[in-house]
DNA sequence: ACCTACCGGTTGACGTGTCAATGATGCTAA
DNA sequence: TTAGCATCATTGACACGTCAACCGGTAGGT
């Protein structure tokens, strides 16, 4: 690994000038890649990923349908940026919201046919997508190591718990 | 690896079951991993991870003084994100602007004694945070993997040049 | 019955990011 | 000279996200 510092790793307070540029690489890196998917997802579709993700949770619910908290636990996010992202696609056709009958407070949230096309086109060019600029960047060797710090890294973020 | 699908991996067009879940969690991470950074840095400093990138260039460059173009190439954003930024920094006092007395259009961004105390204040727990969020919940052999892995990524972003 | 506390959902304010359009000013070619 | 044209920077419109406040209603404790 060539380290500027060699070998006690609990000792120092702060990264290695290599570590931290790794650490750019890979913070931007992953982030580019969100930003192309995102594009890429948009040109073929008119979709935000946002929508793509209530979308794919909504078809797969019974009915197309579901209450807004349970959609909020799902796709984890909070009430409020799902209600404002809501709000954004009944004005463009792609839910609709109605009262729910057995939930006093609840909100149903409903596939549209609209809704229900606009996945169902965005779906494989979402996916073959996330092939070209993921699985196929990457060797299968590679694959299995992303996913391993991938749950390196969640692991130790749910261990600091918020902070 | 045990994937669905075994070896001819030109053939495919869409991606297994395995790794779309791989997919799944390696970008939702980096997207949290990234949002834990920024909420750390808000709550050490009052900075945003724009700010912070704005404020370290600054105060590399000779005079802590930079053209608006410049900064925006040494960081990598678009001109007009930029410009919206730096409006709101500016507001808060962190950076100030003037006319480029060289360069007929252009705009010097200058750092401001509070904007460089403000980094002063903000470096050394954002380097901690990344060290124990990045570099200590990773072995060595996975932030090799790690750089490895964002340099695949980002040739494959470049070689598909902006779609 | 009444006060309170929570629950589900919405809203407003604001920071952030992209895109397209708009000045303002120099450079170049008819 | 003047008609384009590229360049530097800003602006406006809009999408998206978080945070805190709010609102209507149900449930518990006294």
């Amino acid at each position: 690994m060539t380290e500027t510092t060699p070998a006690r790793r609990g000792g120092r307070q702060l990264p290695t000038a290599e570590e931290l540029r790794i650490w750019r690489n890979f913070i931007e890196t992953t982030a580019a890649l969100s930003a192309r998917l995102e594009s890429r997802l948009q040109g073929d579709s008119s979709l935000s990923t946002g929508d793509y993700a209530v979308l794919l949770a909504l078809s797969e619910a019974p009915d197309q349908a579901m209450r807004s908290s349970a959609l909020a636990a799902h796709i984890g996010w909070e009430r409020s940026r799902l209600s404002h992202h809501l709000r954004r696609m009944e004005r463009r056709g792609l839910i609709r919201r109605q009262e729910c009958p057995t939930v006093p407070r609840g909100a149903e949230v409903l596939l549209t046919a609209a809704g229900a096309e606009a996945f169902g086109t965005a779906t494989f060019p979402h996916l073959r997508a996330i092939r070209e600029l993921f699985v196929d960047a990457l060797t299968p060797e590679q694959i299995v190591a992303a996913g391993e710090i991938a749950a390196a890294l969640r692991a130790r973020l749910d261990e600091q718990y918020e902070d």
